[in-house]
DNA sequence: CCTTAAGTTGAGAAT
DNA sequence: AATTCTCAACTTAAG
């Protein structure tokens, strides 16, 4: 790793460029950094004003890319970053601007020798990185740049495989096996930081707030139970790890995803997706639970078994060109998805009519997070159960909403759950009225997130349609004035969406995973026509 | 290529 | 009320 050119360099300062891994502990770059320095070490954060200030072009509150609650919790982040830098005598340098740019600027401004940043597998981190890796080359600097934000490499994964990543949990699992670096305890301390140096032309800011960066609101829904930064995701972890045998038993699929004031989950992928927490050290400690008791849950179900779902879909993302779309993707069904934009806005602004669908999407406009199965619920609707719209238009709410957000495992779930991709059986539908119910009898979760049917009795708390006009007056929720009609009846649009994708399935079969453009025209023609044909059969029937 | 085994987390009925 | 069974039925990844 050590390179003589660094020795020879006239230059003696050090850099370390912070994107995720937003901590102290386990963060191998920063520990090179401050370990190897010789002069001033830099910390550095850019802010990228398209990721950070407001847009108001925006669906909703945000910037172009980022909804407000995700913001919100990059700043705490940050703040709590600048906190920990500042103990150990050091403090973060905030600048602005396009991100490559403005870091080859520091690079040359602070005459810096060596630079340091976690490894990032996600395209635009590749480009952005290839660019900053290139310059650095040129003019002589080392750069070292670990892999630390998940457990495995996924190169070296893929590599394992023949050069292709593993597309079942199960081979994934075989594949991985245990990590390198758990051989022996990580090192998870710091005693200090090199001082900056003199920051020259380059201009520095302190952490903005929300207000700061343009943002009017700045109110936070009382209730979302997460705030940014390394000691929260490190409290969070130590209160969800003290009970052990929550620990021991966890199944993910058992969790309760109506249960909101306190989640079934440890809701700590906010933290792993800005690097809050180190994976690999929850996995350590997981690892130290799992030895103390004496029999323990397992992969896929596990609590240990959702860390290695992360990896699994890093690994496929990574191997995979085009995986954020279905066209030039190998790995994904080519399907006639339809682009019915009123269908999908009524899907994104909670007005589909099914209470615990827009329950589910109140809540992540409200608190950028909902349970895993909540996900899958909406997910399953807008897709392939219900509305049949493109999973890459729901996959664009969620990536500008959730502040977990996180690129390879958030197509990778769109993938999933719209049938793309690892899983298959396009029969198994949620129902958006019985799914929730067996959970919540009484729909205490959409009273909460959706108060206008708060006095509708627990009949009908699913259904309200169906509630007799008297019973909606007396609930103060009228269905057609206060609160929408369903936009689809389930049982059609599930029957209906079942049959588009055994077609679909069919052509894809057929022609092997070459489905062009042409091809898919022509199966959605025929797709409308036999649904027109079905239409007039029911009609006739009746 | 072909065969085989397996698939995180459905719904509804029955116990 | 909670657990287990049955249903109808697939598909693909892996070997």
């Amino acid at each position: 790793m050590a390179s003589p050119a660094s020795a020879s360099s006239s230059s003696s300062s050090s850099l370390m460029w912070f994107r995720k891994g937003l901590r102290i502990h386990d963060n191998p770059a920063l520990q090179h950094a401050a370990a190897r320095a010789c002069g001033p070490l830099y910390p550095v954060f850019v802010i990228d004003p398209r990721y950070m200030e407001p847009d108001r072009a925006a669906p909703s509150p945000g910037s172009s890319r980022a909804g407000v609650n995700r913001i919100r919790f990059l700043l705490e982040s940050l703040a709590d970053l600048d906190s920990g830098l500042r103990r150990l005598g050091s403090r973060l340098l905030v600048l602005k601007g396009e991100p490559g740019e403005v870091l080859i600027r520091c690079l040359e401004e602070w005459n810096v020798g060596r630079l340091c940043f976690e490894h990032d597998t996600e395209p635009y981190y590749q480009a952005l990185d290839k660019r900053v890796k290139d310059f650095a080359s040129a003019a002589g600097i080392e750069t070292f740049s670990p892999v630390s934000h998940t457990l495995y490499d996924p190169a070296d994964i893929i590599a394992r495989n023949g050069g292709k990543p593993p597309l079942s949990y199960q081979s994934f699992l075989k594949l991985a096996g245990k990590p390198s670096w758990a051989a022996s305890p990580l090192s998870t301390t710091l005693a200090s930081v090199p001082p900056v140096g003199d920051v020259g032309r380059c201009e520095i800011f302190e952490v903005p707030t929300l207000i700061e960066l343009g943002y009017n609101e700045t109110e936070q829904d009382e209730g979302a139970p997460f705030r940014g930064g390394e000691t929260a995701a490190l409290t969070r972890m130590k209160e969800a790890l003290s009970n052990k045998a929550w620990v021991a038993d966890f199944e993910k699929p058992k969790g309760d995803p109506s249960a909101f004031y306190k989640p079934a989950t440890t809701v700590l992928s906010p933290y792993l997706k800005f690097g809050c927490l180190s994976s690999r050290y929850f996995y350590q400690c997981i690892q130290d639970i799992y030895k103390d008791v004496k029999k323990h849950t397992s992969p896929p179900v596990s609590l240990l078994g959702q860390l290695l779902w992360r990896d699994f879909f890093y690994t496929a993302a990574f191997g995979t060109p085009n995986f954020d779309k279905m066209k030039g993707n190998r790995i994904c069904k080519q399907i006639p998805w339809s682009d019915d934009e009123q269908l999908l806005a009524a899907w994104r602004e909670a007005r589909t009519g099914y209470p615990w669908i827009d329950a589910i999407m109140v809540q992540l406009h409200k608190w950028g997070w909902m349970h895993h199965l909540a996900r899958h619920c909406v997910a399953c609707f807008l897709t392939r159960g219900d509305l049949f719209v493109h999973w890459e238009k729901g996959r664009d709410v969620f990536e500008r909403l959730l502040i977990d957000s996180d690129w390879a495992v958030n197509n990778g779930n769109w993938l999933w759950l719209s049938c793309s991709s690892f899983f298959y059986q396009y029969n198994r539908i949620y129902s958006p009225i019985t799914f929730g119910k067996k959970y919540d009898p009484n729909g205490n979760y959409i009273r909460h997130f959706l108060p206008v049917l708060k006095d509708m009795p627990k009949e009908y708390i699913y259904e309200p349609w169906k509630a007799p006009l008297s019973i909606q007056t007396k609930a103060k929720c009228v269905i057609g004035r206060d609160y929408p009609n369903p936009v689809v009846s389930h049982d059609m649009a599930s029957k209906e969406c079942r049959r588009k994708l055994a077609e679909a399935y069919a052509v894809n079969q057929r022609l092997n995973g070459t489905v062009s453009d042409e091809d898919l025209k022509s199966l959605r023609r025929k797709l409308e026509e036999d649904q027109e044909k079905e239409l007039r059969h029911t009609k006739q029937r009746r």
